[in-house]
DNA sequence: CGTAGAATTGCTACATTATAACCTAAGGTT
DNA sequence: AACCTTAGGTTATAATGTAGCAATTCTACG
């Protein structure tokens, strides 16, 4: 999985993988995946990237929506409370999450010249936070964990770059 | 250093402390630390708990200081840039930096009842760094990790609680 | 000294992000 | 249908953070 969200690929895909995934959690929840709702998440997965939620209120205006603040923010808390979407403190943001259904603690690296976020493994994480919740005697609940810098492609843009100039 | 945050403890001396390191590091680095800046940064080792910008307002009014958002702002920014304090992006608040002077990788652990963050030891968190960015092939500049659930006391708490009403 | 340039602060206004509160509409259940 | 629960519409406002510019203070250098 490493950098696969760097590489090109196919959005129409992973936009419906994610709405087929949402529809059959939010059934198996009864939980009601309305058009708003499925707007947002639907958007949001467009977009690919961490997206503001004041972005999506134009987008979804575009589509007939109502489009004031808290029609967005409680779909986006709906979406958030299913696991479907992740929130990105460091930048306000919202992102589709890449294992919805399992309950699972997450991590994102974000690079600072793309702008993509990579949503770290769950192994990974739940292996930081086993040894950090061990060590510490601390019981985890939540956890925002963000790192930002270069992504393996924008090292690699940033070093040409360079070479061009000299 | 565990849970010594948790520990009650002479908060009297842990300012006194932070300003003394504060000054040295800003002569030793031909920064100026203006009455205003010494203030927030003592305010919020007083507070001893993530402290929003706009709790410092009428906490600085109240000692004469100008009292306006950018004031505040500024002051924090430069206790940011200096690794004096550190943000706590998911309470939007700031709080002192643990370990000064250092370069340092930075994480928080935050207990949802007692509100304490327990800065995280550099060595543990850059080991946590160094494996990531390793097998990512990341360049990582800036982490935003941050922990909440439930600290060692406050776990007992709970416990405690729970047997009253049983 | 004293003056130029840089850094700091004061101040007003504003941008961005998020929520409260209250009402209407839609869907689901008996 | 009558009721209840959930979702959405609407307005206003709270909370957090910045832009931009004038006034002041500090520092360095002649």
């Amino acid at each position: 999985m490493t950098s696969t969200v760097y590489a090109p690929h196919d959005h129409h895909t992973c936009i419906t993988a994610a709405l087929a995934n949402a529809k059959t959690l939010c059934e198996s929840r009864g939980a009601r995946l309305t058009p708003v709702r499925r707007r947002v998440l639907e958007l949001v997965w467009q977009n690919h990237k961490p997206t503001g939620a004041y972005e999506l209120l134009p987008q979804l205006a575009q589509d007939g929506f109502n489009s004031a603040p808290p029609t967005v923010y409680r779909a986006l808390d709906f979406l958030l409370e299913l696991g479907l979407i992740h929130r990105i403190s460091s930048l306000n943001a919202f992102i589709g999450c890449a294992h919805p259904g399992q309950e699972h603690t997450t991590g994102f690296f974000i690079c600072r010249l793309c702008g993509n976020a990579l949503e770290l493994s769950p192994e990974r994480m739940q292996d930081v936070n086993t040894r950090l919740a061990e060590e510490l005697g601390i019981v985890i609940e939540e956890q925002t964990i963000e790192l930002s810098g270069l992504c393996p492609s924008c090292q690699l843009a940033a070093t040409t770059a360079k070479e061009d100039i000299a």
